[in-house]
Parts: C-alpha cells; sequence; structure tokens
DNA sequence: GATGAATGAGGATTCATTCAT
DNA sequence: AATGAATGAATCCTCATTCAT
C-alpha cells in the first residue's frame, strides 16, 4: 500500500535527480532514456512508467529546480537583517546569483529554453506568518504586499518585479557563463543600481 | 571564375534560407540535412560541401539574423528626426519589438538558445559618415560615443547598453510570444520607463 | 463455491466479449493484452489465468464464433418449411450469408486464419428430437442423414458438403466485403445455382 | 547509369526472395525486417529504400507470386493436348493444385489474407498468337473467349471462372494442408467433378 | 485468486555521414 | 564540384510476461 507508493516516489525522484546529473554533464541532446534509465538502476520500461518521453520529464524537472531554487532565496532573505524591501530584493538576487555562480549547470539548464519570469507563474511560496495557517503565496503577491509595506511607488509592482527578474535572469546567465560583458563579480554593482532605478530608489 | 563562386554563393544562400524556413516552420530538431538539401534542389552531399553539419549552418544563420536586424534597426533611426541618444535608442527599441512582432518565427529562432545581447558582440556597422571612407565599429562603441555626444551620465556605457538589451531582448520574448506578463503593446510603455531609468533620464 | 465458479465464469466471458469487440474495431494485431484486460475491467496478470496467451484466447474465440453461428442458422431452418434438403442447405446459406452482411466483423474475424470447412469438424449441434434424450450430433452426421432421407444421390456426401461449403464461404467473403465479382445481392443467384450444381438437382 | 539501376533491380529481388524464403519458414510475424536485410546482405537502412515497411514488401511479393503462378500453369496448359476449353481449365486446376502441393509454402503465403480469385484481378498474360503482336489479357477475357469458342453455355462466364477459382482454392487449401475432407489425391476427382458441374458439362 | 509495477528483449525507423561515380 | 545510394549506429517505444504483495 503505502509502500508501493512511497517505493514508486523514490523511483520517480531517482530518475529526477539521475537526469539532471546527466543532462548537466552530457547535455539533454546528447542524454538518452537509456542512458537515465540504466544510471537511475531502473529498466528502460520502468521510465515510462513515469514519464511520457524525454521532454515530459525535461518539462517536470526545470519547473521543479525553478521553484526549489526560489523558495530557497526567499527563505534565506528571511533570515538576514534588511531595511526595506529593496534591499530584501537585493539580498534575494544575490542569493540566486550566487546559487547560479556554484552551480553553473543549474543555470545552464534553467536557462535552456525557459525564461526565468516566466518559471515564476507557477511557484507558490508558504507564507505561514504568525499563526500557524498554512498558506501558499505566489510570489507575484508577495511581491506586492511587500511593496505596499514598504511605500514604494510603483505603478504596476508586477510587471516591475518581472522587469527585474528578466533582467537578473538574463545579464547573469551570460555574465556567469561567459563573462559578458564582465565577470559576475565586477558585474554586480552594476546590475544592483539598474535594480535600484527600476524600483524607483 | 567569378561565375563559379558566384554560383557557390548562391547555393550557400539557398541553403540558408530554405533552411530558415525550415527551422521555423517545422522546429530545429524536426528538419533534417535530407529535408533541407531537398528543399534547396541539391544533393544531400552536397549540403556538407558548405557547412560542417546542421550545428554549423543554425550558428551561421543566427549570427547573420541577428546581425541583419540590428543594422536595420540603427539604420531606420537614423531616418528619424530625434532630440537625444536615449530617444534614438527607444526608437531603436520600437523597431526591433515591431520587427519581432511582426515576425515572431525571427524571435524565436534567434532567441532559442542565445541571448540578444551576446550576440551583439560580433556585430559591426557601417559607419560612413560625410567622407567615403569605409569604417565600421562595432554597436557598443556607436553607443559609447553617443552617450558622449548626448551629455548622459554613465559611469559605464557599455555595461549599461548590455543591461538595456538583455532586459528588452528577455522582456518582449515573453510579452510577444506568451502576453506575459502582458501583451507586447500594453507592456510597451512599462518597458519604455524601464529604459529611460537605466539610462538615468 | 458454486459462487467462486459462476464469478470466474463471468470474467471470462467478459474477456471473450471484450477481446472480440476490440479485434473487430482495432484489428487483432493493434489489440494488446493490455487493452484487453483494461477494458474487461481486470488486471493485466488475470488474463493469464484464464487464457495462455492471445492466440489462445483467439483460438477459442473464433471456435466459439463459428459454432454459435452454425448452431443459429440450423435452428433457424428448422423454424422454417421447406420441401426438401436441398431447399433447407440453401436456407442455412442465406442464413449465414446474412448474418455476414449485416456483421462483417465476424465474417472477416472467422475468415481471417482459418476456412469455414475447417472450423466444422470441431462443430456439435443439440439433437433431441422429440424425447428429451441430449445427444449432439456433428454437422457432417446431420447432413448424411437427411441426404439419406431425401434420396439424393450422392457419392460421397461429405465431401459434397464440404464442397459447398467452401465454395459459399470463400466466394461470399469476396462478394461482401469487396464486391467480387458482385454484389453480395446480384450474386446469391448465380451462387445458388451452383450450390444446385454440387448436389446434382 | 544503367550499372546502377541494374544494382538496384538485383538487390530488390534479393530482398524479395530472402524475404519469401524467411517468410516461408519462419512465418511473416516472426521475421523481421533486420532478418531479411541481414540474409540479404544488406544493411538495415536500405531495406526502407525499396519498401515502406514489411507489409508493403508482403503485398508487393504476394502479388509477383500468384502472378508468377497463373503465368505458369496457363503456359503449360498451352502444351498440352485437350479436347475443350473444360479439358483445358481442369489441366490448368490440376497444376496449380500440383504446384501448391509440392510447394506448400507458396500456398500458405498467398492464402494467407488473400483469396485466388481476387488476386485474379490485376493478372495479365501475354497472348503472342501467330502474330508477333505482344498484346496481354486479362484472365477473365481469356476465359471468356475460350467459353465462346467451345460453345459453352453459360449465363455469365466471369462469374463462373470465379466460383471454380475459389472452390479449387478453398478447399485444395485445406485438403493439401491439412488433409481435409481428405488428402488431396483423393480429393481431386470430386474437386474435378465439381468443377464439371459447374461448367454445365 | 487478483493485482499491477517492473522488466528488458525486441523491433521499427531515422538520419548523419561516407564514398564511388 | 556534385550526386545520391548505401550504411548502420542510434534511439525510441511497445508489450508479453513475471512475481511480490
Amino acid at each position: 500500500m503505502g509502500k508501493i507508493k512511497e517505493n514508486q516516489q523514490k523511483k520517480r525522484q531517482q530518475l529526477f535527480e539521475t537526469a539532471f546529473d546527466l543532462f548537466t554533464s552530457k547535455g539533454i541532446h546528447e542524454t538518452t532514456i537509456q542512458d537515465i534509465a540504466k544510471a537511475a538502476g531502473v529498466a528502460k520500461g520502468t521510465f515510462y512508467l513515469y514519464f511520457k518521453d524525454k521532454y515530459d520529464l525535461i518539462d517536470k524537472l526545470r519547473k521543479k529546480k525553478t521553484a526549489k531554487l526560489f523558495e530557497e532565496a526567499i527563505n534565506f532573505s528571511r533570515t538576514v537583517q534588511y531595511d526595506n524591501f529593496t534591499e530584501q530584493l537585493l539580498i534575494i538576487i544575490e542569493y540566486i546569483i550566487d546559487e547560479f555562480s556554484n552551480n553553473q549547470d543549474l543555470l545552464r539548464f534553467i536557462y535552456k529554453n525557459l525564461s526565468l519570469g516566466m518559471g515564476l507563474q507557477n511557484i507558490h511560496i508558504d507564507t505561514d506568518k504568525e499563526q500557524g495557517e498554512n498558506t501558499t503565496s505566489s510570489i507575484y503577491e508577495i511581491f506586492e504586499e511587500r511593496v505596499k509595506q514598504d511605500g514604494l511607488e510603483l505603478k504596476d509592482p508586477r510587471t516591475t518585479l518581472f522587469l527585474v527578474i528578466e533582467l537578473v535572469g538574463s545579464t547573469c546567465y551570460n555574465a556567469i557563463l561567459f563573462d559578458i560583458p564582465l565577470p559576475i563579480e565586477e558585474f554586480k554593482p552594476s546590475l544592483n543600481e539598474a535594480v535600484r532605478k527600476l524600483l524607483n530608489e
């Protein structure tokens, strides 16, 4: 019963992780289902019990990884002291940049076909404030609320968030992977300044 | 013989155009070398006389298309009256956005694996001012010069240009193709405002 | 428990019927054991409790269907007034042809690998005349007896019956499915005449 | 030029023959394209240059074999002395039966999905009578003409021919392969008699 | 008896690339 | 230079069958 369900979860997870390793080390195109199954220690046919095909897996994997990254970044920002929302946002951005810098495979994988801003649509974060209620909010909702709290003057907070995220994602992709326009550490100050401008600071 | 050279150029061009049509209509992965050769009216083996493989062709094609787009946009901006460089930049941006809106296949193709900002590296535009000298400058050089002319206060013009282009490219990709965060026409004002902020206006 | 036996009978029957539907609608080759089990509402493994494999099921199914058809045809002929055996035979033939015409899937299924005449070997019909005795006779036996009753002059009645059945089955297969040599209704008079000739009428 | 065309013909023929051998020895279902290619001494991919898939090959092969058989039978009958058309027909039938008897694989192969009578549609035989003209006629046309020559009284010669062929093909299939209703040699007299009846002799 | 997750052999098909002409 | 027949590695995916629960 629960045993089987549990086992399946483990197997699915196994496939996810193995696939990610292979995708990032050999490339998506160069990784075959055969490779994944073998490395995950299951039979080829078993793969098809869990995913329609390779692209189904990739899709789900990308969503998983993007959500996890943002969740971690937001959770991290909560552990840090900050003056206002703009500061918190810069902390989040820094966290993501560092994560990508240390894990360039992840960056490469997430960015291949999907922009960061797009992935945001489906991401929901736990917001268990004071009480024990278990609520989740979309990143956009959290952002809007925080903007209000800080009294920032933004005509359309959602669009602004989108602009910021795309700017960050897109420029860091190049800075981290190719040192374009500059190595990421040298680039960060300019990026931070740009973000502040977009947020009217 | 110039005749032979010419003929080869025509054949290479034929392959480029045919490939682009197939890539945008059927998708890159779904287009085989056989398809390209057949549609271009040459034998399969002939393809290999001009390109190493499919990805060699894609690479060159992407560079060609990106360069052409920027060249057109800049040339267009020269035909228009504008007050200062920021205005010119916004005109260029608008041109590119319109071009992408009307030719979404092009957008999809250029953006698939490459960011706009990266493509800029290799783009050189003719700058034959008054005299007949035939000089070409990189987009970055042109930008720097114009910034100076307008007395804009930018610490690092190249980085700023990069930020602007990535912001535009990345957000428009989503706005045009998926109406995220808004349909492109509704999104434009926010984007323009963001660009002005980055340029300190 | 009779209950269990009964339940099993029901399940076996369910598998038979479901399989027939799938075979005739999708084709034998295109129907998988998975399909059959699913449509019958049992697990894949269960299938193997009732049949060795797909071809075991097909075999048994074909026999069942052929036997049922002949039984019905003969029973029908008993409800009709006829002058002599030739007439009765023609009535039976007509019944079968009509049945096949109205149920072409059945024809296709029975005829795929097996000829009608062959299937006759194993068919036994109840011949409970007046009394309550429960006897069964092969079709060949019934035929022989009737020939004797009518005083028909046939050197070898069994062979003649075989000839008639093959002639009918084989020609009607083509007439019904492909209008070869003629649509079945236009073809029938010729066929009837042929049968009469074979029976020395 | 001609060299290549010739080579291709040889290769196609090679595939046909190899496939037939495998089909008849191992069975159609059990023979893979891999098997055929290997046995024919060509690469797997080469198979697909000549045939769409296995069933395309089977179809063409079946037509080839059926046509060849009838052609041989008719040609043989021309070398033999006979009194009238009925006699000639019986000779042809005998030839085909013998051929099938000696080459049961051929019978099995031709009969699997196709009835003999159906295959007749597309068969054309050379009828270079006295003169050197090169005319071909369908079997049905030849039959009609001969019936006229002999003054046989048949309302519809084509239908009669069809009846005869189906009767022969269908019964012999069983007699030869399964001794049903009798071994073929013992069955022949009955069959001949039946054919005579159908032809009003 | 019933289940259905897991297996992995097996077959179809594609396609980049070579090379003799 | 141009051709296109031939190659065969590569990959996808199916499905009958088993077996632990």
